[in-house]
DNA sequence: ATTTTTATAAACGCAAGCGTTTATAAAGAA
DNA sequence: TTCTTTATAAACGCTTGCGTTTATAAAAAT
């Protein structure tokens, strides 16, 4: 084989953030082969098609995103690190935040695309409520509670887009959360 | 003239709606020209540039999306009916609801909208701390609670979209929002 | 009754984007 | 060493979309 200039995983990464940028518009074959300084064969030697090679990133993104946030968290030791770390993953301002709001967008006309964000939702809320459940909640009450935090955080992030997260944000945040979560860490 | 096939505020209408539909990238002259069953010529006739229509159609979405909420929860006589109908109103589901959430990723490169959005975040969110205070609430926690509703309200139409709202979803709502808003009208 | 203005059609040239085909050079396998 | 596979380049045909130009018919103005 010639040396490999561009790997199958390069494609992907910038798929990913083309995706998380502009959604399903911003994956244009030719655009992207310009900005990895390559031929658009190269894509087409990689995946058949661009559906999947959305689907490919799709993947991706499931690996890193949501994994991501529940074993960095899963790491801490006590309760009130989980929480603190847990704060800081969910709440801190990305460039990639976007991409499940345009993937939810694009599953309007992919059915599947609308089970994976399902499927994703649901771990989230449950990982979510298992963590409020082990800082105290009932069962029923971390639900519940996992349920108005989760609308709570993606209300926070279309609020903060495009400005400038302040360092102290957390504290903010926590202030508004202390309106609806009980639960407190001796400080 | 010939006899006006397609209005100005037509054009509008379907930018309106491809808008909210797609964002930008919905925004296609040739097709939308193909849906309203006459030549592109007409759009160019309408409007110099692209640019010019999708200022037509940000305008006209000012018009009717936040003056209709507020002027419509106004006329109401009682506090109670005041909530009411604000809560049917923003929360019911719309397919006109992603129009800001699209805007907001057009105005990461244009200024000049994102200033339209500031402000029509501030009046709406004034709007709902108004209503607080009227409610009962002094005029620092009508703030904070308003800031946190709003949080809630755009994650929640986030959480239900592609799915159908059923008939009594405020009632789920209510509960929901009893959490951090302690105000309660007479049932 | 002309003349002007209005609103659309038809056609043009150009750029971008899709996916395919053909060519080719480097690496690995035989 | 020859043969095969791998990864990319170059070129092609086709479609979509942009914005412009030219033509034209109906209404309004003169």
């Amino acid at each position: 084989m010639p040396k490999l200039l561009v790997t199958k995983q390069d494609w992907i990464n910038l798929g990913y953030q083309e995706f998380a940028l502009m959604g399903i518009s911003g994956i244009v074959v030719e655009r992207m082969a310009k900005k990895l300084k390559v031929n658009k064969s190269s894509f087409y030697w990689y995946f058949k098609t661009k559906s999947d090679f959305i689907d490919a990133v799709v993947e991706y993104w499931i690996e890193i995103e949501t994994n991501q946030i529940i074993s960095t968290t899963e790491q801490a030791l006590t309760n009130e690190e989980k929480w603190n770390i847990f704060l800081k993953i969910t709440f801190e301002n990305s460039p990639y935040l976007d991409f499940i709001f345009y993937l939810k967008r694009y599953a309007q006309k992919h059915e599947k695309i609308q089970k994976i964000i399902d499927k994703i939702d649901a771990e989230r809320m449950n990982f979510t409520a298992s963590l409020f459940y082990e800082f105290g909640y009932s069962k029923e009450d971390a639900k519940i509670k996992a349920s108005i935090f989760y609308k709570y955080l993606i209300g926070y992030h279309e609020m903060i887009r495009n400005k400038k997260q302040p360092k102290n944000y957390l504290t903010e945040v926590i202030s508004e959360l202390n309106h609806f979560l009980e639960f407190k860490f001796k400080q």
